[in-house]
DNA sequence: GTAATAGTGTCTCTAAGACACTATTAC
DNA sequence: GTAATAGTGTCTTAGAGACACTATTAC
């Protein structure tokens, strides 16, 4: 018997086979007090209910027309943050990460400007900033664990060669400001003129007047803004990869 | 009512809930006369019947015990390779990309030195090595088109600041085949010097011989084989990045 | 003036790029 | 010898790193 592609479709039933759980979990990264935060939620429901996690779920069939649709979802439900920056980590799928079964998850990462979360969401007990470090040595939900350190991981390399750290701040900022966001991004100390030099050369930033030197004294300082649209300018050298 | 987390996942049932369809599709690439060329299977079945598309599937529940070992299954039955380069590319995923509905497909890419396609699958007629620009003239399956580029783009990517290149040769092998290796993966040339300093410092060859030069003329080449498992070595800097 | 922070000048060092050179082979 | 390919020597260049220097402010 031959069979239309019509036909197919309409005898085609996807609850007829065996597929896993799929969900879209984000990591929120940004900076309080020169200090890297992840927002993280308390789970209401089964499973690993009380646990905090990544802020994440299922992928909306109808609302949502695409993954990063989903995961920009999320982002906006716990945050407001309509548009910041948001790349896709890595999916991690296995039989044994989710006690309900052979579960996938689509893992991005997202650095916004510090906001309060909000807290209108059923699923969730709570939602705060936790200081990065502070969040890894909690008990979990899933492996979270996991893809906290994945995250931290793309996190630390795109900081090397990249302009990423400018979107964990909150405009207008200093060159010292974002150096120390860099820094801490980065997890080493970057040389004063070698990170103006490049921030320099990458033309990302527009000047808005002058500010306060950080701790009040001091000369004053020039103060910035991201570039509309911030490109997403790679150089060809990494920062502090010497040996 | 309290109810606990065994009989939360008691009554639970993923069936209940509307999921996307999930695939894992793997770009499989290897050089077949300095050119590159990419495994394309010839689909036996609805939908996009007999049009070319990526090697892949669906995961299989009870076999794969993760993601990776899903594209490794997928990988070993079109070319029975066992170990080889495979990495996660991206996932993609939309309501439209799949008219069975909303899909989502976890894109890997692996590289290996060549072998003939196995063809001993039931879910596809054909199976072969395309040159990859003509591969991407083809209509193809789905979204396919669009996976075979965002896979390309990272092999060039990567080519650039890694020793990727040398996953795609058949060992023993020269410094000029690896280099014109590196050149047809990168897409541009590179200085003899600058090459052969480079892959020397990455230290992830070993020497085999002597053999032949290109072409049969001229001083006799010294023949490598990459060392086992072959080094994660990232350089500092990238290739032929220069404007 | 001093202390503190912002910002620059300039040398060194590493590794890519350019390119001419030597080495080895077949004929 | 010539032609062809393998492989090296060495200068230039770009950009990071080091670090001392100047500039501007509050006091």
């Amino acid at each position: 018997m031959v069979q239309s592609e019509q036909e197919f479709l309409k005898q085609y039933d996807i609850r007829n086979y065996d597929v896993p759980l799929t969900t879209v979990d984000v990591a929120i990264f940004t900076l309080i007090n020169s200090q890297l935060h992840v927002l993280m939620v308390e789970r209401a429901e089964h499973p690993h209910k009380q646990r905090w996690s990544l802020p994440g779920g299922f992928i909306d069939l109808t609302q949502d027309t695409n993954l990063q649709q989903a995961a920009l979802r999320k982002l906006k439900q716990k945050t407001g943050v309509k548009t910041s920056h948001l790349e896709q980590v890595e999916t991690i799928g296995s039989a044994k990460r989710d006690p309900r079964g052979w579960s996938l998850t689509v893992l991005y990462m997202a650095l916004i400007p510090f906001v309060e979360p909000l807290k209108d969401d059923l699923s969730v007990t709570d939602a705060k900033w936790w200081p990065f470090e502070k969040a890894l040595k909690q008990r979990l939900a899933f492996d979270h664990k996991v893809l906290l350190g994945q995250a931290r991981d793309r996190l630390r390399a795109k900081s090397g060669y990249t302009v990423l750290p400018v979107h964990v701040l909150t405009p207008p900022f200093t060159l010292t400001q974002l150096q120390q966001s860099f820094e801490e991004l980065l997890g080493v100390a970057i040389e004063k003129k070698s990170f103006r030099r490049r921030i320099q050369s990458a033309d990302v930033l527009v000047e808005v007047g002058e500010g306060l030197p950080e701790g009040g004294r001091g000369r004053k300082a020039m103060l910035y803004k991201p570039k509309p649209g911030v490109p997403q300018h790679a150089f060809v050298r990494a920062f502090g990869v010497d040996e």
